[in-house]
DNA sequence: ACCTATTGTCACAGGTTTGTCACAGGCTTA
DNA sequence: TAAGCCTGTGACAAACCTGTGACAATAGGT
């Protein structure tokens, strides 16, 4: 919160479920911080139904504030509509640069549509551009079958995706087969792993497929 | 009580088989911790009947308690539709570790069919990640087979499953024999059994088969 | 047409998983 | 007691999966 003033920014607060929504409704915010486990939640009004809700009406960036490891969260969240998220706890400068770097996005004029980025843990994903930013700080360009590949791990983290799964992603239905998967698997990882040999992220399922992994 | 609504949840009590359908109806609750021996059921509303009621009607996690040793109890509560239970008496860090493990299963979207999870006692089965939880915390990773074999006893829990059935389960209709099932006994043997010298859950059944058995 | 980046294909190495064989001990039955 | 069956066990081989390097084919831009 302070945090938040402190950076030039205008902020209110609700505490729980029903107040956030009648909150969002009167005040028309620029942006939405929305932490998961909101207190006084039932099942019904979770953090994810309110971030459903509230996408369904407006186009208002929202980030979600979720406690580290519970990666299901994040995959639910993406799909409820959320722009970005943010792993507890984080640092006010984080905060802050995330902030900033959704509402440049949201004038900028793209479409909040799905995959118009995606951020987990160090890597910063923007398919549009078909770049990631990593942990180190610098920029690799993919290439637009590595970005689909990345895409569908990254929009499945902590989820296994089939060897089958991946090629329809990546290839569609027609073409692919799990050679050329390997391949891609392994230039994709030269570019995003920190150690290509003890690959982190992009995780070998034996016998299934891959899965994308958060850094914990 | 005291410890889940330590633990940050919203929490109703219920005492009797009617109130509990009751306030299952009007409040809606996102989890139900339902006591086999509920006072005040007469046989047509004990706690399987409610169990199988509630879930007749509703997906929402049901965790079971009952009292420890009553191994029928549990199959039958399993079957009548349970997603875990815990045997009394507990300690309060497992209560609390159990519902949030259940919830974060439903949570996560997987649809809570067959083998979307399964957790028997001290062994926590997750078919699609292939990974089995031990008591002893470790976690383990089987192969296919390994997987497919304890599938099948795990959702049998106190009957037997001939070598026949075994066979067809695992290897399908065609192949495997019976040579090859007892190499992948013993094989999953030694990943999740305490002491593989003397298997607890998966025991033999002489001349019949084997069985997958609960913990006392 | 030429150059470069990207994508597809091949061959091989190492590890893991699965199948096969041989043997030992226990239990039942004649 | 001996024979026969069933189960558990260890060792080994075959099959499979994954990662890797090199190279050919293709596409896209100039």
């Amino acid at each position: 919160m302070f945090t938040v003033r402190r950076a030039g920014y205008e902020a209110i607060m609700a505490s729980d479920a029903l107040s956030t929504l009648r909150r969002w409704q009167e005040d028309d915010p620029g942006l939405i911080l929305l932490d998961i486990n909101l207190p006084g939640t039932t099942q019904l009004k979770d953090g994810f139904a309110i971030c459903q809700h509230i996408r369904s009406q407006s186009d208002v960036p929202i980030i979600l504030l979720t406690v580290r490891g519970e990666e299901n969260d994040i995959v639910r969240g993406l799909e409820a509509g959320a722009d970005d998220y943010i792993l507890k706890p984080f640092s006010p400068r984080q905060l802050v640069a995330r902030i900033q770097a959704v509402l440049r996005r949201g004038r900028s004029g793209e479409s909040a549509s799905l995959s118009s980025r995606l951020s987990i843990a160090e890597l910063d994903f923007n398919p549009k551009l078909r770049e990631v930013s990593l942990a180190s700080g610098q920029t690799k360009s993919l290439t637009s079958l590595e970005s689909r590949l990345l895409e569908s791990l990254m929009l499945n983290t902590g989820h296994i995706l089939t060897t089958d799964d991946l090629i329809s992603d990546v290839w569609g239905a027609s073409g692919g087969n799990s050679e050329m998967l390997r391949q891609l698997v392994r230039r994709l990882r030269t570019k995003i792993e920190d150690d290509p040999t003890k690959p982190f992220y992009i995780q070998n399922v034996p016998g299934l497929g891959y899965a994308f992994r958060l850094k914990r």
